[in-house]
DNA sequence: GTGTGTGAAAAATTTCACAGCT
DNA sequence: AGCTGTGAAATTTTTCACACAC
């Protein structure tokens, strides 16, 4: 499935970050039995414009067909495909704090092509203990559960002190992506991809915009 | 603190989402005790490109010195005044699952501006109950919160199925900005501040680097 | 007729490179 | 001399509008 367009390399980021949210619009309509939409539907049901949507599923391939629309499960399964998710991904979980723990739990993670192998704290008393399923190892276990488990992906849900440490030992632990949580900038060698979720970064971007609202106060002062 | 171009409209979007970022690595130099910075420092703190570091910050004013640099308890003030963070905005977490209360315990937010007021949830059964130092109220009680402690911003944390109907409460009750952790497309008026965080998105973007980087197959088919 | 696929235009973002202030 | 501030260039992203396939 997919040995043409799709595998090929050089699709804009700005279309790789959004084809997760068609996929998840997708996957909805596989589960309320729809068999085929048009970019108008999935692009509302995704949260982007219909032109936006054709030229990121152009970018795949050509998987609509005109005058009909876009074969809902065929779609799911290329972009599936596209994105690795048709493999498995054995994920680990650094931090077992609130956030590890809910991360641990999530079946966000679970439900598509990410399977929670392991979860450590860098905290040597906290290991042996169980949490959200897990017990709980120690970061010394990390190239065992490289070789052993295939652990392709770090999770790093850690205060920001340790954020650091924690990269640091899944790259020398053969890890080559890592998805950091902890609010601190991290650094990695280049060969090793790093993306970062900002909890408190979306509500200051809300909080500007909900002052802009209200306060723009000296506004008189420009004309 | 800030009458001039600070408080213009019209900063580029990619910028105030980038001001977060300087503003952390900003608040991480006056904790060292750093006086002032170069954009090169700076830049280097937050992840980003100097140019592109310069380019922000002059949208904000003109806040540095030439030929020495960026004085740095000054300009983390004004990046706090610009994303409106030196006044006090009154939180809800709506669904105390897994992830609400890794929220509502989460110091990243409580740290900076943001204090959250109350924690709730869709199921009455819940309610009543001890939540990350909270006792969890009912969803009758927004409202309430509204009027008697200025609840501004909605933080829903919820399965995908409850999202939709407790946004529609959030609104109705008179919250002007929601942050939706919800895996799903929320539809909300055009008066409300919508923004989402989508804990998996992140992961199955690193999935395609990864798959990238081990998997171009057929690549020599190309030439 | 209908709705995709796509070149071309428009808009936004990032980088460059250097003038200008201290 | 050093580092910011900024126009201009380069690149990326988004929108437009319509040819084309069904």
């Amino acid at each position: 499935m997919s040995t043409e367009a799709a595998s090929r390399r050089g699709l804009p980021d700005a279309t790789v970050a959004r084809l997760p949210g068609y996929l998840r619009a997708l996957t909805a309509l596989v589960d309320a039995r729809v068999a085929s939409v048009s970019s108008d539907e999935l692009a509302s049901a995704a949260g982007v414009s219909p032109a936006m949507l054709r030229k990121d599923l152009s970018q795949l391939g050509s998987y609509g067909v005109r005058g009909v629309g876009y074969d809902v499960a065929h779609l799911a399964a290329e972009i599936s495909e596209v994105l690795g998710l048709a493999r498995d991904w054995p994920v680990a979980i650094v931090g077992m704090g609130n956030l590890g723990r809910a991360l641990a739990a999530y079946r966000g993670f679970s439900t598509r092509g990410f399977r929670v192998v392991a979860v450590l704290d860098y905290d040597e008393r906290l290991v042996g203990l169980r949490a959200a399923g897990h017990t709980v190892r120690a970061m010394a276990d990390l190239p065992a559960l490289v070789r052993d488990e295939g652990l392709a992906i770090g999770v790093i849900a850690t205060p920001p002190e340790s954020a650091q440490a924690v990269a640091d030992q899944l790259v020398a632990a053969g890890v080559r992506s890592i998805l950091n949580f902890a609010p601190s900038v991290l650094t990695v060698p280049p060969e090793v991809d790093l993306r970062k979720v900002d909890l408190a970064t979306e509500l200051q971007i809300l909080a500007f915009l909900a002052q802009q609202r209200s306060g723009p106060d000296t506004e008189a002062m420009l004309s």
